[in-house]
DNA sequence: AATCGGCCTTGACGCAAATCAAGTCCCGCC
DNA sequence: GGCGGGACTTGATTTGCGTCAAGGCCGATT
């Protein structure tokens, strides 16, 4: 949470897979932007394309800095946020497998990228994407409609940080992450949470205690029970009427 | 502010321009969208284009409702906002003139649309736009790169709503509604406020009071004046400040 | 096994903003 | 001109969440 951040990773930092997997291989060959790729266009890709891992807390790329690549995440979580002067924190998303980073092709990052866990990526630099996106009008569609589903998430997240109290804005996060995991895993009832409580506080623009008191509240109430890096949900019923609407 | 919104206005409610004025001629010519069409685009544009007015409180669309039109605005100010089950509402944002209603081309709305003075706007049928639209790729890189303005403004406001107290909340929107004031017309220090308290209160994620209080205790330092439908700036490094990066 | 350091939880207390409650101003209307 | 109502301001009080502080748990390190 301090005001300074570690360096951003150079490349050699990154973890190169060893024998460079290719896209029609992909796990996430369906999701996001790779859904949109024809089978050609896949190709192309593969050329341009940088497999890479990192571990946990690595510094991704940094608001303001030169937007070079754009990526598209295959395996862990990754914390995307911005920072004030003095330290605060918010988190605007978290972004899991098949979230596609650097939507808007802009020529600077908007926000920092860290990586929550050990997380495996690929990316693109943006001046090849670019060229792809100009050339192929259904891949810049594919990426709008992305914008578009973000935007959408926006005003969900507005919603919850302008006019929800403490526990709706944790009922909500359990509900809406699970509908986001729920897209890539099966995932009943026990939400994985790799993220620690500092950041889903920042991520609900809370502190760590209130997250912890609400989401003690919550099990105390027999609507979840806290598991090693999780939640069960016991009661989704009751957990979505909490989160209302 | 009731759970209960009137009916969205129908066709018969808008005023249609007397004289019905042409793209060419439209002093929003050069902003948003518009700006991507040619001088033969133009002429297309012009042939599905509708100019309307509505007065004060007319509601021009609901969240959820089939999107028929998307909207550019002439004149005026829109107040775009979700609303909870229980009645409280968050201001999403404020669309002034030259501003793009429904860059995503979602089928349905994702907000509801209020104006919040007399405002004067032209509308096109969602369909015949995204039918320019796949047509024209420029016209929807234009489009995306607004759609990356407005997410890159969403996440400015999440810090404001989840990490900002009311000072700097306060400090944060006059400037920031300034700065995109100051894109169409020529506004000094003394910035217009069209919308009401609870507008601003709903926007900004606090209550009426708090906002009055707040703009109260900036005039006391003699940081601004209020003036009739607006707030004049004193000093604008220290506001600036208060807002705090 | 002992020590350390994160991370999380829990309790006591404080405070910023919400709520409750007048009151003022101003504009439209009879 | 007087009346009514909405928007705004201001004050008193409450409260939900933040802050401060202590302690527990657990994995990493030696």
């Amino acid at each position: 949470m301090g005001i300074t951040l570690r360096e951003t990773v150079k490349d050699g930092d990154l973890i190169c897979s060893p024998h460079t997997p290719n896209c029609s291989t992909c796990t996430s060959r369906h999701l996001s932007v790779c859904a949109a790729l024809g089978t050609e266009e896949l190709v192309t890709f593969d050329h341009v394309v940088q497999h890479r891992g990192a571990p946990a807390k690595t510094l991704l790329f940094e608001q303001g800095q030169k937007a070079d690549f754009v990526f598209s995440v295959s395996e862990g979580t990754i914390r995307l946020f911005r920072l004030l002067p003095d330290g605060r924190r918010q988190i605007t998303g978290f972004a899991i497998k098949g979230d596609f980073l650097g939507v808007a092709l802009d020529e600077t990052y908007d926000v920092c990228a860290e990586a929550v866990d050990a997380v495996r990526f690929c990316r693109i630099p943006r001046s090849s994407f670019v060229t792809m996106v100009d050339e192929k009008p259904h891949l810049l569609r594919k990426l709008h409609q992305i914008a578009g589903r973000e935007l959408h998430f926006s005003q969900d997240q507005m919603v919850l940080l302008g006019r929800r109290n403490a526990e709706e804005r944790v009922a909500a996060f359990l509900l809406s992450h699970r509908a986001r995991l729920s897209r890539v895993m099966t995932c009943s009832v026990t939400i994985p949470l790799p993220m620690s409580r500092s950041d889903i506080a920042d991520y609900l623009g809370l502190t760590i205690e209130t997250v912890s008191r609400t989401i003690s509240k919550l099990a105390r109430e027999k609507l979840v029970v806290v598991v090693p890096d999780g939640i069960r949900l016991l009661d989704v019923a009751r957990i979505t009427e909490l989160a209302g609407g």
